[in-house]
RNA sequence: GCCCCAGUAGCCCAAUCGGCAGAGGCAGCGGACUUAAAAUCCGCUCAGUCAGGGUUCGAAUCCCUGCUGGGGCACCA
């Protein structure tokens, strides 16, 4: 028997499964898994007879079974997936762990486990429940990032950006958690505290792993312009400020010697170089080591004391912006290139080693900041713009808008545009300086001292300093014996307590050396996932080139917008690098993102600490799986938040047993003509269709819901008291609705499906083509308005001219009441719609 | 403090280009069916669009101001 036989018996078999009367989820949800596994409905053909779209949903974290949230953003991704292959596309729509990370380290310790252990069980769990949850999903492309054959390429592709310079080390005082015992990126620390655990950050002098993503900075910023209209307005934004371009200059100030210390140059970066002039003093930070070194013996104990007092300071309460300013002079003096004015040079902390030079020259006049530290300590504010607004000197309100510049020798007279222009010309010929573009963005801190997640792939020789694993030694794997308490957080990563494993001979020179016992943020897993399910097996490299050229750039992406910077920013570098290295085509990751909304529970996000969660396993069990897909998708537009106590799974399970029965009640033949049909179910039917069509292009999937209810209604209405279920309309009503709802009930959908005695799958079946000629309206109701004000209505052809509606209006009784003999200044006519008439 | 988004029936939400404020659902009310109830079916009620101003023949829609809610950034020179 052939492999389809069976699959049609099969289907057969369901078919005649169904019974006559109620509704019933749980026989539902039963029959039709086993059926879609066997036809391969969700597998791409990737034969290139259809168009390729690639959807995509963030891979999950498998921290325990899925939750509501899960729910919802599956949900969303599965509509456009099976819209999209309704419409004829090839689609890939693959699943996957980002299984490494800090969670399944935790619950090892506790149970005295290895990570993996606990990773992997819940990954079958969720895998399950996703079986469950009907998701059109591409089971064989499956991915694990823990799994040694996923993080061999992680590792790979690590060794790839440290030749080409993109992955170094640097010892650097870096974000530290003290209660995971890990770094930080930037990206992780969230008002002063690590986004995972809430613990205050400090600072900590670290020799850690960065990639040089700042070295695509530019390149971030201006592609998100083919982002724009595809990614959600606030994603782009919040990017866009987190790369924090600023136009500004460059100038070199020469720091005159003092006793022991020579002269030296320090270059500064302001944006606003036209106040050149008013420059009084000129501030280092405190934490940078140039402060150290700029420092006069004579202050050198009054700055160590300073440091130390800033050191004690949490960063929460560093980044209050209320804070008395705060600094110590140095005992040196700063040349203004512009006029030779002879500049106090100070160290304080309002100044941010990691932002441009970590230097600046202060003009306190056009700077809050630095004029809140000129009164704090006395040092001359001297305006160099006149705005027309009162002296800051005077006022305590720093000026730093449009003027004109005065006390500045050549710059007098130019506004702040010509100013900037102008000074930058200045130091330029002058050779002291010159115009530069600064970006907030710095680089990424990779490295982690934790367990679970991808070794670096380096050998630390006292001979030939760091080496590279070589590719063929790849993946250095997670030794396997560490469990329990060795992997407790102690601030050096728990691999270096495993001898055997870091004890290695050096591949250059054969000498003893040792691995790097850092592992690498599972953020660096996630910047390629989406590259590696194009060819899960490849073995030649993490991906194949060819598959990606078939399928990149992904076409939907969905998920959550807690990821708009990271995940998001990280793996548009993956990206750009991997087409450096000429590995991808895309220039770009995700051509277009759908962030979908949170589901809360009464107004308040789900919480353990609240009390206040909903289980997603219950809501099913009660519900059934369609009934909670289709409330998810009803609720709301997809990126609006859904609380799920204004919301009616009851309603949705109600209305799909509504929509199913509708089955039972159709007696004509599958393939029967629509053509002598009721004319006014058809009408609605093909109305359906077309506005689907642009409803679901414009991701408008709640509108689609009401949309499809409304043709169940109007079918119903038709059955029982039209024309009735024999009506060739009925049947084409019913199969529309079929092929509506697979996209968000996919199991009654099929079951509807069979009961139209159609072969499964409804998800195979074509996108319904809408004939215009049945949604044309026969006589459309015009408006006539006077004053604005509704007065009358007519029936009308939609094909009325302007001049014949504008007859009829003016004819109408109503109107010659409400006129009252006024006379009429203007007759507006938008035939066949509308008509106003503006008395004079 | 700065920036962004959103405010439409009791509630969740619709409303192409500026053109009848209402598609759908929840809740509520009434009716049919039933010995009764559930389920099902049918029907009904409900706002003038957060407030104020402007543009327009005409504004939920465009502009300005404010209020409320949500989000982001926050000593970034």
């Amino acid at each position: 028997m052939s492999e389809e036989q069976v699959v049609q018996d099969e289907a057969l078999g369901a078919q005649q499964g169904i019974e006559q009367g109620a509704y019933s989820f749980p026989s539902i949800e039963a029959r039709w898994p086993a059926v879609w596994d066997e036809l391969g409905v969700f597998t791409p053909r990737d034969d290139g007879t259809r168009e390729r779209r690639y959807v995509l949903d963030m891979f999950p974290y498998p921290s325990g079974d899925l939750h509501m949230g899960h729910a919802e953003a599956f949900a969303m991704g599965d509509v456009v997936a099976r819209y999209w292959r309704l419409k004829g596309y090839d689609v890939l729509h693959p699943i996957g762990w980002d299984s490494f990370g800090l969670p399944a380290e935790n619950a090892a310790i506790k149970r005295n486990a290895h990570p993996a252990e606990w990773t992997y069980a819940n990954i079958e769990t969720q895998a399950a429940s996703f079986k469950r949850y009907a998701l059109s999903l591409d089971w064989s492309r499956r991915l694990h990032t823990s799994d040694p054959e996923y993080y061999r390429w992680t590792q790979w592709l690590f060794l790839r950006f440290y030749e080409r310079g993109l992955a170094y080390r640097k010892n650097h005082p870096v974000n530290w958690c003290p209660k995971d015992q890990t770094v930080l990126a930037n990206e992780q620390v969230v008002n002063g505290a690590c986004e995972r655990c809430g613990t205050p950050v400090t600072k900590k002098a670290l020799n850690q792993w960065y990639f040089k993503i700042t070295d695509y900075a530019e390149r971030l910023l201006d592609d998100m312009t083919e982002l724009e209209g595809h990614w959600p307005e606030r994603v782009l934004a919040m990017q866009r400020n987190w790369i924090g371009r600023s136009e500004g200059a460059h100038v070199r100030f020469t720091i005159e010697a003092e006793g022991p210390q020579p002269e030296r140059e320090v270059t500064v970066f302001t944006t606003r170089p036209d106040t050149l002039y008013g420059a009084t003093f000129f501030v280092v930070a405190a934490d940078a080591e140039l402060a150290s070194e700029l420092v006069a013996p004579g202050q050198a104990q009054a700055l160590s004391e300073y440091q130390d007092r800033v050191k004690a300071l949490s960063e929460i309460e560093r980044q209050n912006t209320d804070r008395e300013k705060t600094g110590v002079f140095l005992g040196r003096y700063a040349v203004n290139p512009l006029n030779g004015e002879k500049l106090p040079v100070w160290a304080a902390d309002y100044v941010l080693a990691e932002y441009g030079t970590g230097a600046i020259m202060a003009v306190p006049a056009h700077d809050q900041r630095d004029l809140d530290f000129a009164k704090a300590f006395g040092l001359p504010v001297r305006a160099v713009l006149d705005t027309g607004e009162e002296d800051p000197a005077v006022s305590g309100v720093a000026t730093n808008g449009e003027g004109t510049i005065i006390n500045s020798g050549p710059l007098n007279g130019l506004s702040k545009a010509e100013g900037i222009a102008k000074a930058i010309e200045i130091v330029q010929d002058a050779g002291t300086g010159e115009g530069t573009i600064n970006y907030r963005l710095r680089d990424w801190l990779l490295s982690r001292q934790r367990f679970w997640g991808a070794p670096i792939p380096i050998i630390h020789c006292p001979v030939d300093g760091e080496v590279p694993v070589p590719d063929d030694e790849l993946p250095v794997r997670l030794p396997d014996d560490l469990r329990g308490e060795q992997l407790a957080p102690k601030g050096t990563s728990p691999l270096a307590a495993a001898e055997h494993w870091v004890n290695v001979t050096c591949p250059r020179c054969g000498g003893p050396a040792k691995r790097d016992t850092d592992t690498m943020d599972t953020f660096v897993d996630s910047s390629w996932y989406y590259l590696r399910y194009l060819s899960p097996d490849y073995t030649q490299g993490p991906f194949d080139p060819e598959a990606a050229r078939r399928w990149m750039p992904v076409a939907q992406y969905v998920g959550g917008v807690e990821h708009a910077i990271l995940h998001l920013l990280y793996s548009r570098f993956f990206t750009k690098v991997l087409k450096d290295m000429g590995l991808i085509d895309a220039d770009e990751p995700f051509a277009a993102l759908m962030n979908q909304g949170q589901v809360l529970n009464g107004g308040k996000a789900m919480s353990k600490s609240l009390g206040n969660g909903v289980d997603l396993g219950e809501q099913l069990d009660t519900y059934g799986v369609d009934a909670v897909r289709l409330t998810m998708v009803f609720a709301s537009p997809p990126e609006d938040d859904v609380d799920w106590a204004d919301v009616s799974p009851s309603g949705s399970a109600k209305f799909l047993a509504r929509a199913w029965r509708l089955g039972q009640d159709v007696t004509s033949a599958p393939g029967t003509d629509p053509s002598g049909g009721d004319r006014a179910l058809r009408a609605v039917t093909h109305r359906t269709i077309a506005e689907a069509e642009e409803l679901l292009d414009a991701h408008k999937f709640n509108v689609v819901v009401a949309k499809t209810m409304e043709l169940v209604n109007a079918t119903r209405k038709a059955i029982d008291s039209g024309p009735g279920g024999a009506d060739p309309a009925v049947r084409e009503a019913v199969e529309t609705v079929a092929v509506m709802l697979s996209m968000f009930a996919p199991y009654t959908a099929e079951d509807l499906w069979a009961a139209l005695g159609h072969e499964p799958s409804v998800a195979n079946a074509a996108w319904p083509q809408h004939d215009p000629s049945l949604t044309v309206e026969e006589t459309v109701t015009a408006v006539v308005q006077v004053a604005g004000k509704v007065r009358d209505r007519l029936e009308v052809a939609p094909d009325i001219s302007e001049d014949a509606l504008r007859e009829l209006a003016l004819s109408s009784q109503n109107v010659a009441r409400v006129l009252d003999g006024r006379g009429i200044r203007t007759v507006i006519v938008r035939a066949p719609k509308l008509v106003n008439i503006v008395p004079a």
